[in-house]
Order: C-alpha cells, then sequence, then structure tokens
DNA sequence: CCCGTATGTCAACGAGTGATGACTTGCGTT
DNA sequence: AACGCAAGTCATCACTCGTTGACATACGGG
C-alpha cells in the first residue's frame, strides 16, 4: 500500500504529465502510461484531475507564456530572444518545455482551442506590446509563428542542416528575421 | 459486389488518404476511414499499400515539395512565396494540402523520420539554391521554419490574430523576413 | 468453356484507449 | 477505540486501432 499523500501524488502526476507531453505530445501521452511514471494508479489520474483533457489544461497551458522575457527591454529583445532558442540544444530534451508540447499536440483536435486560446492571451498578446508601429497583433503572431516553426523543424521534426553546429549563426539570422518583423516597415 | 478495378481502387484510397491526413494528421486519421471514405474495404489498404505507413509514404510525402515555385527567378521568389501563402485562406479546407498533411502529422513518432527526409531533400536543399551567401542550406532551413509556423498558427491553430483580414498585411510583413533570410547578412 | 489469378468481403485478433464504479484501507477526528 | 472520509486499488466497460487470414467471386487467358 502507498503512503498516502495526496499532494504529493498530484504534484508528480503533474511533473509526468508535462514530461510525456513533452515527449510524445497529448495523443501520444496514454493516461496508463503517466500514472506508470508516477508510480500511481491510472484511476487517481481521473480522481484528481477530471479527465486527461483537464490534465493537460492544468499542467501544461498555464506555463505557455512569455513572462520571463516581458522584463527584458525593446530595445534587446530580438537579440535575447533568438539565442535563447537557438542554444536550446537539439539533443537536449528537458523533462518540460510547454512549446514542445502544445507544438506536438496542436493536431489533436481534442486540446487544440486550449491552445489556441492560450498562444492568443499568454503570448501574442503580451508579445505585442513590444512591436512598433501598426498591427502590433498580426506582426506578434509573426514573430511567434517563425519561433514555433524553428522549434518545430528543429527540435521536432530535427532536420539536419539545423544541427547543433550551427547555433551561433542560427541566432544571428533568428535576430535579423524577428528584428524586421519588431519594426514598422 | 463492387465492380472490379484495381486501378480506379487505388487511386480513390489515394485520394481519401491525402484528404484525411490533410483534415486529422498521420495519427488522427483511420484506416477504416480513410476505406470508409473511398467506398471500399478497409483490408483493402493492406493489400494494396502494405501499411497504413507505406500508405501514408506513397500518397503524401512525394508531394511535398517546392516543384511548383522552383521556376520563379531569384528575385521575384519572396514576393512570389509570401503571396501563396497569406492568401492560402484560412478557411479553405482543400482537399489535399501536403504541408498541412505534414504538419498535422510530425508528431507522430511513426512517419516523423519520412518527414525529415521530404523536408531535407524535396525542399530545404532545393530551396537553399536560391540563398545568396554562406550557410544557404540552414538559412533556407529558417526559411522553411517560417513558412511551417505560419502555416501551423494561422491554419491549423486558427489564431484569431491571423485572421483573413489582414492577408495584404502579413503577406508584406512575410515577404520582408524572407528578403531578411534570403540576403546575406 | 474452364480454370487460375486478381480482386473484393468478412470476421477476428491482440493490443491499446479513456473512463467508471465498486471495493479496500489508511488516517485524522471525535 | 470507533467511526467516517479521503486515498488508493482493481476489474471492467465500450470502444478504436492496424493488421491478418480465410473465404467468395469476377474476369481474362488458355
Amino acid at each position: 500500500m502507498k503512503k498516502r499523500d495526496a499532494e504529493s501524488t498530484r504534484s508528480k502526476i503533474t511533473a509526468c504529465a508535462q514530461q510525456l507531453f513533452t515527449e510524445k505530445g497529448y495523443d501520444g501521452a496514454g493516461i496508463r502510461e503517466i500514472a506508470a511514471c508516477a508510480g500511481v494508479d491510472a484511476a487517481l489520474i481521473a480522481r484528481y484531475f477530471g479527465s486527461k483533457r483537464q490534465l493537460f489544461e492544468e499542467a501544461v497551458i498555464p506555463h505557455f507564456n512569455i513572462n520571463a522575457m516581458m522584463d527584458v527591454p525593446a530595445k534587446a529583445f530580438a537579440e535575447a530572444v533568438s539565442k535563447e532558442y537557438a542554444f536550446k540544444a537539439r539533443e537536449a530534451k528537458p523533462q518540460f518545455d510547454p512549446m514542445i508540447a502544445l507544438l506536438k499536440s496542436a493536431s489533436s483536435g481534442e486540446v487544440c482551442d486550449l491552445i489556441r486560446d492560450a498562444i492568443d492571451k499568454q503570448v501574442i498578446t503580451p508579445l505585442s506590446g513590444k512591436v512598433e508601429g501598426q498591427n502590433a497583433l498580426p506582426r506578434a503572431a509573426l514573430i511567434v509563428s517563425f519561433l514555433g516553426g524553428f522549434d518545430l523543424l528543429r527540435r521536432i521534426i530535427a532536420v539536419s542542416s539545423m544541427s547543433t553546429t550551427h547555433n551561433q549563426m542560427l541566432a544571428e539570422e533568428l535576430r535579423r528575421a524577428i528584428e524586421a518583423l519588431l519594426q514598422p516597415g
């Protein structure tokens, strides 16, 4: 019999859900697999979170934001974010990366609306504050497009021409493109 | 009893596979669903194509290329490709769009290697011929990143700030960013 | 015409899915 | 100490998945 500790159980489930959703996406990670990783019975997930979708909503969605980047001054923003993205090693599989988890789950249909809302409200809208000129919102969306596509090709699909040997150069090109999008035409 | 016409059966399966892989991605589209759409028994898919993976490989992978764009002169390339992407209406669900199908299937694991090869050999490599200066390959990959991320946010996730009202403006920003990536720093 | 092969049909397998409800058991409170 | 509720366990439901093999039948070459 397991030690009875609801809080610890809940947080272990959350942590394993974050990790497995990052590795396999929403559809790819199963309830039983998450439970096994947490050393917990699968039925507990239903009890604690209601459903798989709610687990995803609670464990992944809130962490998809750019709070860490928001206090960077606008001038240094392109530089900071491009370095951040380019130097996240392609091989390194962090236990939890909200961006990867969302990209891998975007085609799911069951959580696509959650993802859309999170991107809109937690990323694009705050980011639009850093965009000069008109049409700040869609231009912020374009920057997010670029970063998302970058992670998709480099860390999920793992195309060969974006290997880690090009980190420095990729950071520079990333910065140039982001600056082009930040500044008014 | 069905009329016996192997060629027509095969091509109907292919067409429905293309459509359903576009709508739901590799994991989301089931063998039986594809067969039903084609008005065919599910077992025939195994007979004709061997496996679901091979069906995907035959029906989707070869069509993911930039042959249509290759004869555009380098100077007009950014303009042409940005318009092409920006004006593919978000609502319009074409029966078959290889880009959407691949994006929705990238997280599948079962066909990710096919997708990687196709992007490398059929898109990034030919595109790199249009890139000036050094590091043509990774810079071509960045352009593909951008276009992929664009389609992902706009047509799959359907972010609200990229609605069709911004078509013209999105095309311009897209062009600026692509030109920044095409020309050497 | 007749037979063999190509084509289509059907049922089933084994594994996996998320979710549910009944049951046991540990723990804190009274 | 005994009760009640929270926490954990187990079996199972009703599906869907891709794949397989046995079977039926249409069609074309002899």
